[in-house]
DNA sequence: CGGATTGGTTCAATCGATTGAATTGCGTTT
DNA sequence: AAACGCAATTCAATCGATTGAACCAATCCG
């Protein structure tokens, strides 16, 4: 098992030296197409492995782009994998990702991490609960030359480019529907307040009750984690309730999809009994029983949007960070409906 | 904006060569606790940042592990993500990952690359197709010192650690269940013969009906993409037949959840007038409504046995490849049930 | 024919951390 | 006082690719 081959042994079996064997591989135009050639042979032939850590080294850069997520528990979130991807493969660097749990201590490490390895940006969907302090772009950071793009949560107080859907326009379309089908007393199956999603659209739609006239019964609002198990748990508690709500507003589609499922035990029909609605739109809306009712959040676009941004400041642009806002739709499906007679108020 | 701080600089400011806040950093025996700490002070101060491409350099290996999948839009794979990610981060090593999306450039280039950086080693699911020749272990590749390990999917005539689930087995449990309910018309819906999973499967399929007495009809044979959409027009051209079966085996969980949407829109009850089977019981599997019948698939298992397997060749364990096999359980819920009297034949 | 041009290749310094061997300093033993 | 042991630090070579400048030879032009 004798060591992997370099340059040098190329350039020695060659009969020239290493600079030209570099030049060469990298398709340098000071080399004559003859040599390419044969240096490129001679490559192949010795199984010839480009060393990334000397080129690093020398060059400082490593041309990867890193991705952090922080619940892949949660389908939504790799739906904005694709998108990027297309992207920067398009501009021949590789993107590293890392699965950090919501745990802020991972996040940090990753992002340690991929400053050591010289990453050229990075685009991050923030733990649960990361404040200014723990970006790169926080003065105390070591971080702070990293380029850096924060996509779909948002965080307060810090100069960062980021792309976020526009929640609290989506929980308005939610709620406007609801009550435009006569629904009054409808309830909240949703996160706490570690993201600015949960907060945002909760704030959203408890402002649009109140102004509507209707606020939220206190009984109506459950909090819980983002997950299918919380919204099956969830729905069966608020509809245990001696006065149970005649419409139920997830915070997203995987708490929906616990909710929608809940039903079938309880004997409800959604759309007919209850309405329920989701946020998101993730694929998997379309095919519950019946199909969700859900906000789509251009997940497509977001990627994109964030990964151009990033590569915008990877080339060194100087302007000031933006903030850009995707509009969101409202998709009516089969899980809400019009209040039943015998629910009217 | 001065360029990063490197040892050198902290070792002028402490007042020391490079060699010893090295090895002070790196908490060397040889060093004194006083210097340790005025070391890591100064560090502290400067902003310093660990260059990775250096030590790699110098040391050889990068320290970290790769992993390729290639369908995250399938949650199925993401659920082999948690449990390897807990050992490896156990071992302060990072996992980078993957998405090749079924390609085989991409994982091609993911794999060269990973070899390039210096990455210990890899995990692999591989891509719809990939054969030995694909693989770091073949004669022709570059790649071949790279220790590799295939999870989930299988490759024919390569020797290398594997760890997959006992698809036969988990088949053979369906279709007793379903012969056992009095279901003899049993129709297929699934994937194609580009991997291991897809080919097995559907070959216990065969087999066990064939066995039994009752071979799968040509027209109950359907096959198509491993997504939600394919199921749920897949069920609906099975039940436009003139005989339609009374129950459905699917390759998959993603596309049962789309045959049971499509049952919403027949007027067909799961479980009742139609009998569906999913196959990897991933979570979602217990909130369709109703909830699935599927096969329980050890991806916790089998991530974390892959991982082992992985640092063991690391560590540069020199025994015979593994090919190591999970047993799947039959979870048995509501999409199936007997065969309707009207239905018997 | 001399000088300039061009194309092709080599020179040599450089990136920053690592590490086995060598060195220094200091107290202890004989 | 010489010899020794030990701890703490430094030396110096090394990893492999990159790249601006220098070099050389052949060709072209006035």
């Amino acid at each position: 098992m004798t060591r992997r081959p370099t340059l040098k042994h190329i350039a020695e079996r060659v009969g020239v030296t290493a600079s030209t064997v570099s030049l060469a591989l990298r398709d340098d135009a000071r080399i004559s197409t003859t040599m390419r050639e044969r240096v490129r042979q001679v490559a192949l032939e010795v199984g010839y492995i480009y060393n990334r850590h000397a080129a690093g080294l020398r060059r400082g850069d490593s041309g990867t782009v890193a991705l952090c997520l922080n619940d892949l528990g949660n389908p939504f979130f790799t739906e904005f994998i694709a998108a990027m991807e297309q992207r920067f493969r398009d501009q021949e660097r590789m993107m590293l990702f890392c699965h950090a749990q919501e745990s802020l201590t991972v996040q940090a490490d990753f992002m340690r991490r991929m400053a050591e390895h010289g990453a050229s940006g990075l685009i991050l969907i923030p733990a649960a609960g990361t404040t200014g302090e723990d970006l790169p772009g926080a003065e105390a950071s070591h971080l702070r030359h990293l380029p850096l793009v924060l996509l779909s949560r948002d965080i307060d107080g810090v100069e960062v480019d980021r792309v976020i859907n526009d929640d609290a326009r989506g929980m308005a379309m939610v709620v406007e529907h609801l009550l435009s089908l006569g629904h009054r007393r409808i309830a909240w199956l949703g996160g706490g307040n570690k993201t600015s999603t949960a907060r945002d659209r909760e704030q959203a739609f408890r402002t649009m009750l109140t102004r509507a006239g209707y606020p939220p019964d206190q009984n109506g609002i459950c909090h819980g984690p983002t997950t299918m198990a919380f919204g099956h748990q969830g729905l069966e508690a608020l509809m245990a309730q001696p006065r149970p709500p005649t419409a139920v507003v997830c915070f997203s589609d995987l708490i929906a999809f616990g909710a929608v499922a809940a039903c079938h035990g309880l004997g409800l029909r959604p759309g007919v009994d209850i309405s329920i609605a989701g946020f998101d739109d993730m694929n998997a809306a379309a095919y519950t029983t019946p199909p969700l009712t859900s906000v789509r959040v251009r997940t497509d676009l977001m990627g994109a949007r964030a990964s151009e941004m990033l590569l915008a400041r990877i080339r060194g642009d100087q302007e000031a960070p933006r903030r850009e806002m995707m509009t969101p739709e409202l998709v009516v499906r089969e899980t809400t409906g019009p209040v039943s007679s015998r629910d009217r108020d």
